[in-house]
DNA sequence: TATTGTTTCTTTAGTAGTGAACAAAGGAGT
DNA sequence: ACTCCTTTGTTCACTACTAAAGAAACAATA
């Protein structure tokens, strides 16, 4: 299929998780599914079911031909482990090949102290070791930054004030896993195209709303990084002239008038709320029917509805998911977004669809851990050493454990 | 060769391609190049040594190890025909496999003409015949528009006034040749992406300014087109509120604020040009030194720049190619664009590089040719059938002539 | 001048994948 | 009943591709 084919047997690997993924499958929905001959996936499975990674299971009813017959995975129970990096603290979840959260845990951590580094690979390794599952694929990293250099690992965070950090290569070392390194953005968008929402769209924007605004963009099935792994930051859109400065420096950026800082700040000076009160306060006047405060979220819904409608006239996604802590005053936001996006897009895109998500908290770490499980799907080797080492363990399984 | 075998060998196809695009090439740089084996490429080169497709040239000079033998196609002359479909003219060019243009033509066209497609596909088929290539590998068409299916070629397009136009099937039953159709703008940015500037990066942004402002996205290696083929409207994003209303039917769309037609309105309502000058007279004042029309064209570029670092922030591109009639005056939209860039951008972004590429006429029609000129190296089937069929004729030229 | 290292190209042996034809197992119409 | 149609899964012959190892042809260095 691709121009150069696998070293590795990629697609042993890529059926294991599409099964892991959806369910029971049958061979003709795995061939249509992967992209491959139904020649191929007889063999794979001939091979798989023999290893005694698969089961046949019951035939499914008839749809005017032959009965399908659905294959599943035995009880040999495969995970991935996902951590979120947070300024203040560590989520970590374990997850099951189809992405359903096992496990969580969350930990104290400050990512400015200089044993940063030592607690997060004790954490992560602890975590691991506890594991319930009995293969562990790899581990998954999402932080609010972006990696230098994917094999060795390198991370660059303003927010977490790191630069240069050998996160990657440490965290290999204390684990003995795989490990795969992602913005967190990125990360949520992987685990909403394989898991979520986005699940068989090809094009989608996912929309963050917490202390700052991001986006995950998926553009013809794959994510959206850019040159230096810096795409999404719609937050720093300039729609405003002369508007007030930004951290990043430039004057006007969305995040600067929109972002949770900005609106609290916005809301004292009108005096909705109280000089030492947050954006729960906030969120909760409004809710409780305070006009003012209802205003403030309309018109930065209003506002944020302009700017991506100009990221989806740029685009052209047909689907929009919006998520984060900030999404669950949505309501509020929606009374000016919904009305701001529509009129703002091109006619033809004027239906486009936008879906807003429940959150919770350990929804950051399971795209962490996404990183991982989306590998075997990761035909070119876009993740690079780690990713053939994580589709190692998957289809070595059988060995248990090599020396 | 009785049964002509409908195996397309999509990497010999590849390697013909990528010696057009970039001459003559040893077998290592090949295997580079298109990411295959080297003993693949000495397997592919053999047989096309032997079918007569490659000659062996001169040894280039070591690099301190074995000199490498360089590969060059014989004479054997492959080329194809591009098509810039235009409201009130066409043009046509035809070009090499390295898309250097070797004949072209323009023609007098009325798109709203209920006899349109009729004179396109004769005007098509005719500069087909008069080819001086003995190999021509099929026609790309580029349109302000959209193409609603890729294999018939139903194409959409308000300015042209087509709706539902079977275009791709009419043209293939006049010419006998592969066709393939995409929006214009996405044609340019395949070109660059080949051979212009753009070539050798991964993500970059191609903005063309005419009567409207368009943009062609590459991002991973690959032209974005979006869910509905509709991505790359950078001229609808929202830049005022309560900004004029555009043609889309938006208010503040970055079109109806810097259009063609808004920069010629808002001079004569100041008085810079006459009530029946146009964009040249314009942009001759202000070469001339008038600092109103002067002005005009610095703030354009101040609002362009603002909306384009939007972009760059929300795509993370390493290169910004400008493009378009529009670019001829350049020099003045720059005074504004430059400073609005850099400083609205992200900081680690400040320092994006920006080409403005000399202007030809036919350069769309440049464009829509590498249509047909990338199929060989579009590795999974993105084109289609049509591909398919471009890549048959690359490989079979040998045998001559197609029933 | 022999040694070492580098780059280019080829051979060998084996694996991954496909298309085409076909068998198996049902449904729907006559 | 019987035939036609559809969908599923398999076998077979064949192509495409790779990894590994080596051969060939140079430069640099001791």
């Amino acid at each position: 299929m691709a121009i150069s084919s696998a070293r590795t047997d990629t697609n042993r690997a890529a059926t294991l998780a599409h099964i892991g993924a959806h369910g029971a499958t049958s061979r003709a929905d795995l061939a249509r599914g992967l992209g491959l001959s139904p020649a191929l996936i007889t063999k794979l499975t001939r091979d798989l079911l023999s290893d005694g990674l698969l089961t046949e299971l019951e035939h499914s009813p008839s749809r005017g031909g032959r009965p399908a017959q659905l294959l599943g995975l035995t009880a040999v129970s495969f995970g991935a482990i996902g951590v979120k990096v947070a300024p203040d603290h560590l989520t970590l979840v374990e997850v099951g090949l189809g992405g359903a959260v096992t496990r969580t845990a969350t930990e104290q951590f400050d990512a400015s102290d200089t044993m940063a580094l030592a607690r997060l690979t004790d954490t992560v390794s602890a975590f691991c070791s506890h594991s319930t599952q009995a293969n562990l694929l790899g581990v998954g990293v999402g932080l609010p930054g972006n990696v230098l250099e994917q094999s060795e690992g390198v991370v660059d965070s303003t927010q977490l004030g790191w630069s240069q950090l050998p996160l990657g290569l440490a965290l290999r070392n204390a684990t003995g896993l795989p490990v795969l390194i992602d913005n967190n953005v990125n990360a949520l968008a992987l685990a909403e195209s394989l898991f979520g929402t986005g699940r068989g769209h090809e094009n989608f924007l996912v929309v963050t709303i917490g202390t700052g605004i991001g986006a995950g963009i998926v553009a013809g099935g794959a994510v959206v990084r850019g040159h230096s792994g810096n795409a999404g930051e719609i937050g720093h859109i300039p729609v405003a002239e002369n508007g007030p400065r930004c951290q990043c420096g430039a004057l006007g950026c969305l995040e600067a008038i929109i972002g949770q800082s900005a609106l609290i700040e916005t809301a004292r000076r009108e005096g909705v709320i109280g000089a030492d009160a947050g954006i729960t306060a906030l969120a909760a006047i409004a809710s409780g029917g305070n006009e003012a405060a209802q205003r403030i979220f309309a018109e930065a819904g209003h506002l944020l509805g302009r700017a991506i409608a100009g990221v989806v006239n740029t685009l052209d996604p047909e689907l929009i998911v919006i998520l984060g802590e900030g999404a669950e005053s949505w309501k509020h936001w929606s009374v000016g977004f919904e009305p701001a996006l529509r009129s703002s897009v091109m006619p033809r895109k004027r239906g486009i669809e936008v879906a807003v998500e429940g959150w919770q908290d350990d929804r950051w770490a399971q795209g962490a851990a996404s990183l991982v499980l989306s590998t075997p799907f990761d035909a070119d080797g876009v993740s690079g050493e780690q990713g053939r080492l994580v589709r190692a363990r998957l289809i070595d399984s059988t060995a248990g454990d090599p020396s």
